[in-house]
DNA sequence: TGTACATCAGTGAACGCGCGTTCACTGATGTAC
DNA sequence: TGTACATCAGTGAACGCGCGTTCACTGATGTAC
């Protein structure tokens, strides 16, 4: 049967990882099918042994970033409180390391390609916001806030919008000071407290970066 | 002398405001110099008697978007005290409407896509949003609430990112309640009152809109 | 006022290029005997 | 255990297409006399 299976299966995730990478870094317009190919090491001929289309490509490509997403979300608030396990997430999700990196929250580096794109692709986007939203919520419940799913999307839109805004904005102290409102703000709505350990910011901040 | 240098301006101006409608609906790419002179009823081959390059397009097409922004956002405060102004402007933007409409705030629509595109056009970007970041601040200002620039960004932000997540949210109810829950939260940060005259609210939000 | 001229916005064929997709093939590997 | 065969992931040339850009041109209109 000449490739095992094992083996398909393999490259097939690992182009789609590297569909993923350059489909939050630069768009789903930069993504071709030669250089996707070519950056595993591959002809592009063999692509359609794996995808129906580039346009199918995109659709795998995304729900593996909100998959990544996912489980950056768990990470982050794992083990611990929920009151803990949301102030963490605020502080990693709205920080100048976000900000400044190059990836990062699907929502805001795709938030304006998504009606663009096929319909799967919109669909898929959707799943993956509200699957967001849903952990989030989790927490929100667990710390004994009503209306939990509304208040945990309008947060989360809330923060991909201030990271979108702070990218945007040259003026480095304006954007920093976007950033620390939405921050207050947010504990606010939540009830947390204000108080940081700045030392503890950082870390969470590092932790929501991708691994190199 | 041919064609009178009014002509040309004229042209000009109908190109950038085609483009701008485009650009704004179905992104940068999306644009293309045949359909683009298409559009205006000439053919493509004398658009380089009005642009350098394509690139130069997207970037007078992006300026002139963010001018009618600003020229929208004056007009839903005109003439108002500046509070009154506030309210307005929040129940027009995060509305449902707004969320409906095709087009809408370049901020949302174009978020994703200024990173990508050319330094030019990332300029333009941010002195747009530094440019409607200020109409904000001035409001605020004048409504006596201190540190009204970060503020201003800091809700604006909230705002777009609203939008755009109510736009990703197939679920009509969560999409409504992401963007009321906005509108509250928002109002408080502005110690605006809450109770809405649902009349004023829905005509703000068409007033939001563009005109057909 | 009328005529010759110069200008240049707009025309449309042509160009090179990169892209997604197809297809006949190849050769490494699993299966059957 | 060894040999013949079948499979199919991957190859790489080729395709058609749409795009941005160029360029020789045309013809309507302003200017000079």
């Amino acid at each position: 049967m000449g490739y095992s299976q094992k083996h398909k299966a393999e490259t097939h995730a690992k182009l789609v990882k590297l569909a993923g990478r350059v489909l939050r870094k630069n768009g789903p317009e930069q993504l071709t099918v030669v250089e996707l190919m070519h950056s595993a090491g591959l002809t592009h001929g063999g692509f359609y042994a794996h995808f129906k289309s580039r346009e199918m490509l995109l659709v795998e490509a995304l729900g593996g970033i909100f998959e990544e997403a996912q489980q950056k979300y768990h990470r982050l608030g794992d083990g611990l409180p929920p009151r803990r396990a949301l102030k963490n997430f605020i502080d990693a999700y709205v920080s100048s390391a976000h900000r400044d990196s190059l990836s990062g929250c699907p929502i805001v580096t795709l938030g304006s390609d998504f009606p663009r794109q096929s319909r799967a692709f919109s669909i898929t986007f959707n799943s993956g916001v509200k699957n967001l939203v849903s952990i989030l919520a989790g927490w929100i419940d667990a710390a004994g806030t009503p209306n939990s799913e509304a208040l945990a999307a309008s947060i989360l839109s809330a923060m991909a919008g201030a990271i979108g805004v702070a990218r945007a904005v040259s003026d480095k102290r304006l954007s920093d000071d976007v950033l620390k409102a939405t921050r207050e703000t947010i504990k606010g709505r939540l009830s947390l407290r204000h108080g940081q350990d700045t030392k503890s910011v950082r870390r969470a901040a590092l932790d929501f970066l991708d691994a190199p």
